[in-house]
DNA sequence: GAAAAAATATGATAAAAATCATCTTTTTTG
DNA sequence: CAAAAAAGATGATTTTTATCATATTTTTTC
């Protein structure tokens, strides 16, 4: 298997199989056995979805699960108040639309790329295969499992949190979750906006708050782009140490 | 079967059997054969909780998974800032831990009585069974989603509701999920701390908002019991229409 | 590359919510 | 049932956060 990947002439449509998918084995098809993944591969369709396009709208029935190759979507909803509240932001490996699936309804979330993405879509019918697989559903179980705890403990963090320590806790998690450059840059740049909409502040309370953390040399900013200089007392701010 | 509830010298033991147990039809238990149910049923215990009793603590490693035959616990975490945050109160039928036995972690969450409560109890190793079948773990994945998706729906409320918005939200909840006596009071009763924690707010906020509504003549109030006199306000003052 | 649009920045003000203090009422406990 | 403890109520004050207004900078578009 190694030694195909060495090949001089490799076949796209067979690196391109998900068999052969280095990605599968982040998530819940990583279980499944070579026939299986060769029926989804065949059904699937891999996407380039450019930074800034939408992947499905919450509210759509979603026609199957997409499977994050590269790139990063954001998943948010709009709150009644008509404002959107970024719910998490995904990975290289991670699928979408799982818990749509599993549970019938329509899609909770929208997604957006943050980024340009490629994102394999594998239509429902072979899903439903899936679900039948005892491997799949149980890795999904964990899977599942696993997001549930972080929702919650989001929501314990929104509650009682400020905002101060909101944004802190964001900028560690973005600096261990999607790494830097080597000037120590977060590669993952947000809008003003888009971080506000993660905190679940006003635009202006974000930029403002983002503007003081580089007055008290706690960040650095190039353009978007935002490198933690004092880790130390960013996670001593995080935890409420003003 | 429903003949058999006529009986009239119905066995004690047989009618505590899981088999029998009508709270099962109401969670992922509800798939199993009656082989299956029994061999839950042997291993099984019936616990009598009083109220303000602990039924596990976050933290702990669970040593098996928790029906709720009766009553009502409170699902809660202590935040980094030392503010307990409720973040739901379950109800007959539901389960408690599945989360955590899933996931194979320390249980994310503190159950607390909020009456008095009648809870079974299934040790590990029965659980471990349970979850190589198939209509157990698949009904366990569409429960676990459904939390995800209602968790998700708690942070964007949390994050984009003021506090009046939430309360008013809360409580035509717990008008919807807990019923109410005759004249209208709202059946499960909650300390201001507690409504305050579920909030994440100040209790002193949390009981000026409860007064505000009391003189607006939204609510009415006997001690710790609520209930809701003009309904269509409340809807109003969740949806942010002041 | 200039014009338009979007994003960022910042001051001033208002609104929301937390905190502190004190008092009353209710509940618990011996 | 009286004392103690807990819960609830409410005023005064401070802190936090949102909103409004208006620049300035950056990005996009033709």
């Amino acid at each position: 298997m190694v030694r195909k990947l060495k090949n001089k002439h490799p076949k796209i449509d067979k690196e391109n199989g998900c068999e052969n998918c280095i990605i599968r084995h982040l998530n819940a098809l990583k279980d499944l056995d070579n026939i299986t993944l060769a029926h989804i591969s065949d059904s699937k369709e891999t996407l380039a979805i450019d930074k800034g396009e939408l992947i499905f709208k919450e509210g759509q029935t979603l026609k199957g699960l997409y499977c994050v190759k590269q790139g990063n979507p954001r998943l948010s909803k709009i709150s009644d108040n008509g404002k959107d509240q970024i719910i998490r932001i995904a990975s290289k490996g991670e699928l979408l639309g799982h818990r749509t699936l599993v549970s019938g309804n329509k899609t909770n979330l929208s997604a957006v790329a943050l980024n340009n993405m490629e994102v394999c879509f594998i239509p429902k019918e072979q899903i439903s295969k899936l679900i039948d697989d005892k491997r799949f559903t149980k890795s999904l179980l964990v899977f599942i499992s696993n997001e549930l705890k972080e929702s919650d403990d989001r929501l314990v963090n929104m509650a009682q949190q400020n905002v101060k320590q909101r944004l802190a806790q964001l900028l560690i998690y973005l600096d261990n979750n999607f790494g830097c450059d080597k000037k120590g840059f977060i590669n993952l740049s947000l809008s003003r906006i888009e971080i506000s909409n993660i905190l679940g502040t006003s635009k202006e309370g974000c930029i403002r708050m983002i503007s003081n953390f580089r007055k008290e040399n706690l960040i650095d900013l190039k353009g978007k782009k935002i490198k933690i200089i004092n880790f130390d007392a960013m996670v001593k701010i995080e935890l409420g140490f003003t």
